[in-house]
DNA sequence: AACCAATGCAACCGCCTGAGG
DNA sequence: TCCTCAGGCGGTTGCATTGGT
C-alpha cells in the first residue's frame, strides 16, 4: 500500500498547515536522520528543526511506535501473549507500563492486541473484560492453552518467534534499521515467561487469586459464555483457548470450582497434545 | 470479478502530570 | 501560587487489507 495514497489533511499548497495523517518515506528518512544526529526529546523543536511539517507529538509516536531501532515487528509470540494477559490482569489498562516488560514492544501494539483479540472475545460472549468471570476464563482457559503452545513449540524445537515472519510493511518503506543487538530475551525480564514455566509460577506473578475456581461464578454468565463458544472461530492462540471442544459442559464446571487445587500440577509438564475434548478431561490431566 | 463486511493497526485526540519560570 | 509547555498516556478513529459470498 502507497501511503502516499492515502489521505492527509494538509494541502501542498499550504506549506504552513501541519501535515497529517500516514507518514511518507521521506518523511521517515527526515526523522531519523534528526534523530541520529541530534538525539531524541524535545520534540516540538525537533519537528520544527528537523523540516517536517508534524507536530512534536506527531513525531515523537512516528519514532517511538515505529522507526526506533529496537521494535520488535510481526505477531505476539505465546509468551508475549501470556505476559500481557497476566500483566492486564495485575495492573488493567497500563499499557505503557505493560510494554515495559515486553521488550520491542509498544504500549499502542500491547493496546491494539488487547482490543482487537482479548476484548473481542469478551464482546463474544457478551462479558465484561473487567469481570471477575472473564479474569476467571482468561486464567483457566486461554492461559493454559497458550502454555500448552509454548509447551508444544519448545517440545518440537520450533520456539514458536512470529516476530521472525516479515511483516507486510505497508505503512512503512523501509525496515527500521537493525537493532544494535536482538531484542532482550523475555526471560531477562522481572516477569518473566519461559517455555518451561508452569501455571503456578505464572499465576503467581499475579496478586489476582489463582485458585482456578475460586471465582465467584454466575450461571448466567457461564451459560452464556458455553453458548458464545458455538460461534467463536479457533484459528489462532487466543480463539483456541475459547474453543468449545476445550470447555467444560455447564455443570462439570460448576462441580470443578468447588474442590480444585492449584499448587501441585504442573501444567507445563502434562501433555496436553491431541485435543481435550471437555473440561472434565482436561482436569483429568491435571489432576 | 465484484462487492461487502470484518479485521488489524497506524495515527490522532484529549486529558493529565510534572517541570520550570 | 499560577501559568505555560513538553511529554506521556489511554481511548478512539480512519483506512488498507483480508476473507467471504
Amino acid at each position: 500500500m502507497p501511503t502516499s495514497s492515502k489521505s492527509i489533511s494538509s494541502s501542498s499548497e499550504d506549506d504552513s498547515e501541519v501535515r497529517r495523517g500516514p507518514w511518507t518515506l521521506e518523511e521517515d528518512n527526515l526523522l531519523i536522520h534528526y534523530i541520529t544526529d541530534h538525539g531524541e526529546g524535545r520534540w516540538n523543536l525537533l519537528a520544527k528543526r528537523s523540516g517536517l511539517r508534524r507536530t512534536g507529538k506527531s513525531c515523537r509516536l512516528r519514532w517511538l511506535n515505529y522507526l526506533k531501532p529496537d521494535i520488535k515487528r510481526g505477531n505476539l509470540t505465546p509468551q508475549e501473549q501470556l505476559l500481557i494477559l497476566e500483566l492486564h490482569s495485575k495492573w488493567g489498562n497500563r499499557w505503557s507500563k505493560i510494554a515495559q516488560h515486553l521488550p520491542g514492544r509498544t504500549d499502542n501494539e500491547i493496546k491494539n492486541y488487547w482490543r482487537t483479540r482479548v476484548q473481542k472475545q469478551a464482546r463474544l460472549f457478551k462479558i465484561d473484560t473487567n469481570s471477575t468471570t472473564f479474569q476467571d476464563i482468561i486464567r483457566r482457559f486461554w492461559m493454559p492453552r497458550l502454555l500448552q503452545k509454548i509447551q508444544e513449540s519448545s517440545s518440537s524445537g520450533l520456539f514458536v518467534q512470529d516476530s521472525a515472519i516479515p511483516q507486510p510493511l505497508d505503512n512503512c518503506h523501509q525496515q527500521p534499521p537493525p537493532a544494535a543487538e536482538p531484542p532482550q530475551a523475555i526471560q531477562s525480564l522481572d516477569y518473566h515467561v519461559s517455555e518451561s514455566m508452569n501455571m503456578p509460577e505464572i499465576c503467581q506473578l499475579s496478586e489476582y487469586p489463582i485458585g482456578p475456581f475460586h471465582a465467584i461464578v454466575n450461571d448466567n454468565d457461564y451459560d452464556t459464555f458455553v453458548k458464545g463458544c458455538y460461534y467463536a472461530d479457533n484459528n489462532s492462540y487466543e480463539m483456541e483457548a475459547f474453543h468449545l471442544g476445550s470447555m467444560p459442559a455447564l455443570g462439570n464446571f460448576e462441580n470443578s470450582t468447588s474442590n480444585s487445587h492449584v499448587a501441585e500440577n504442573n501444567w507445563a509438564e502434562n501433555d496436553f497434545s491431541g485435543s481435550v475434548r471437555n473440561m472434565d478431561e482436561l482436569w483429568q490431566i491435571r489432576n
